[in-house]
DNA sequence: CAGTATCCTGTCCGATACTG
DNA sequence: CAGTATCGGACAGGATACTG
């Protein structure tokens, strides 16, 4: 949510995104909901969570479409949260995060890793193009604004504010 | 920071990656420095940021090590806030953050996309494994933890909590 | 089991004013 | 220009007790 800070009425896609996700036990409930973690007790223990939060939480992502609100039991009534087609695709947020911290900030080594369950081998995950399977991180790609950003003339690099000043 | 609060202690890295960037601020002057703005005046006008709100960020972000404080003058004494590699390496999360905002907050369509320079065609970012290039979103792809996780025997699929309850 | 209700503390964050 | 100092409000988030 967060939708009482200034994060609002931004332009900038990451900004959109960090409205929905930008609080840190959403990411954690994602994580957890992706691992297939959906129902409100695992949720809660697993991440040692409090209840009230949780809920709040839930609610909220169900309502940013990420996760969805399914029945698994008529009597007594009991949901579960299931990670929609918009869930999924945080996927990719998540294994950049695990990337950079196992990167980073795990002294004692990796403690979760993505692995490929046919050959067993550990993967390097990395973003590329995927049209051209060139890394993102190569300096050739830069960020560019602009009215439908989408377009391929017309752009311009992001080296200066967007609108002299105007905010992402 | 968010030093205070339950992300303290856990071993996942995602977690780990939370616990300094999980305050959607950082993830802004991260964004922001990465782009080019290094100094303080630019980053305050550009983000819409209170001063002392980005003083405190940047003091966090230079502790993580993920900025540098650089002299760039003497006299007067500038200082400027320019990406470690470690900050460089946060770069692939901005950018699934991008393309997430992209795909399911731009009604308007894309305000920022990644560009290749030379080419001016528009990236299409995607987490691949860089050793085989096949997207991470292959359901074979799967998250293990576990003692040292880069091992390629002993490990054990995350579709349960790692010790039997405990936190990852 | 799956929550709701309530209280409490910390701090995020914005606003404003001031300094070398 | 690059910050520091301070104030106040809003809410994240923990703890606990309670319900069908």
């Amino acid at each position: 949510m967060v939708a009482h800070t200034s994060l609002e009425g931004r332009e900038c896609p990451i900004a959109r995104s960090l409205q929905h996700v930008g609080e840190w036990w959403n990411i954690l409930i994602l994580r957890d909901a992706l691992a297939g973690f959906t129902r409100f007790d695992e949720l809660q223990r697993n991440l040692g969570i409090a209840p009230a939060m949780l809920t709040k939480r839930l609610r909220a992502l169900v309502e940013a479409g990420l996760l969805e609100k399914r029945l698994y039991s008529d009597r007594p009534q009991r949901f579960e949260y299931v990670p929609t087609a918009r869930g999924e695709d945080f996927r990719d947020v998540l294994v950049a995060l695990l990337a950079f911290g196992n990167r980073h900030f795990a002294p004692e080594g990796p403690s979760v890793t993505v692995v490929d369950t046919r050959t067993g081998i550990v993967a390097d995950p990395v973003m590329v193009d995927a049209a051209s399977g060139r890394p993102l991180s190569d300096p050739a790609f830069r960020w560019v604004s602009g009215p439908m950003a989408g377009s391929q003339t017309r752009s311009r690099y992001v080296m200066g504010p967007p609108e002299g000043g105007q905010r992402w």
